[in-house]
DNA sequence: CGGAGCTCCTGGGGGC
DNA sequence: TGCCCCCAGGAGCTCC
């Protein structure tokens, strides 16, 4: 599952490969991958053709390519399963390769290999901010130098909702998902379910440097695993596993206290918490 | 208008 | 071995 840091090696591992190289074409292979592209995946072609990128930028999960010329960028979303990756050409096809655009140097392919297609690209228009217009309403998120942590507590504390409803919410704080969520909440100490409205100054300040910070380590870790010619997306596991304490660790015991960790259904996904460091509030907001 | 629930999608895995 | 069902969840959308 991308989320922040996942994004960020992709956008990194993108940079060489993609900027100031002029697009030959964008084939769609399946059109659900431009559904965010609203005139549809012929027009998505028609205008990618041609086209000069420059560096790929991030906010939150979301990644997009500017183009050289006019106000435009390629923009992309991950999802569940996206990837990114660099393919010399006449390499065989993905099973589940749903972009591919070649270049006018002939060189190596990026293809948009996405099973469960949650994710997908788009041709968008940028703000004077630079900003695609769909990334418009999305949050910096915690890694972003101009981030403003006082303003998020603030807007946090100001929510009536459950603490990792307010984490997961793209126009709070940006970057986070399940995962990490679960892995701020378990280093901050603090159950999912804790009322926004009833936390501490400290508190809030506190699981939002906790997110910070394990976003901050996963992607020190996930910088060191890719190669040029394959950008890795493989968000699912891999090198960060070993340092989860919560998100899928249920029945193992607490890194901290030995209490056993447990899961419950919350939100259509999962949540995992100790019992004991993350005790649940009398009231438990949704 | 903020908050909450629904829905899209595919393959891996468990149960029988 | 095969089939069925559950599970993974980001984010736009709809409804209250």
């Amino acid at each position: 599952m991308p989320e922040l840091p996942e994004v960020e090696v992709v956008r990194r591992g993108l940079v060489d490969h993609v900027a100031g190289r002029v697009v030959a074409s964008a084939e769609v292979l399946h059109p659900r991958s431009t559904r965010r592209h609203s005139a549809g995946p012929t027009d998505f072609s028609d205008r990618l053709a041609g086209r000069r990128l420059a560096v790929p930028a991030r906010r939150g999960k979301y990644l997009w390519v500017p183009l050289e010329d006019g106000a435009e960028a390629l923009l992309v979303h991950l999802g569940m399963s996206g990837q990114l990756l660099v393919q010399p050409p006449g390499a065989p096809d993905e099973k589940h390769l749903r972009v591919r655009l070649r270049f006018a140097d002939d060189g190596p392919e990026v293809r948009f290999v996405d099973q469960r297609t949650f994710g997908g690209l788009a041709l968008v228009p940028t703000g004077a901010d630079g900003l695609p217009e769909p990334v418009a309403h999305i949050a910096r998120d915690p890694l972003d130098p101009a981030f403003d942590e006082l303003d998020t507590v603030r807007r946090l504390r100001a929510r009536r909702t459950g603490l990792k409803r307010a984490l997961l919410d793209q126009t709070l704080v940006s970057g986070i998902g399940n995962i990490y969520a679960d892995e701020a909440l378990w280093r901050a100490r603090l159950h999912y379910a804790r009322p926004t409205e009833k936390l501490t100054r400290g508190q809030a300040l506190t699981v939002l440097g906790e997110a910070r910070q394990v976003m901050a380590e996963a992607l020190g870790q996930g910088g060191t695993s890719f190669d040029a010619l394959y950008v890795n997306v493989n968000g699912q596991s891999g090198y960060f596993d070993r340092s989860l304490h919560a998100y899928g660790q249920a029945g193992r015991p607490c890194d901290r206290c030995g209490t056993p960790i447990r899961r419950a259904a919350f939100m259509n996904r999962s949540s995992f918490w100790c019992p004991v460091c993350q005790p649940a509030p009398r009231r438990p907001a949704a």
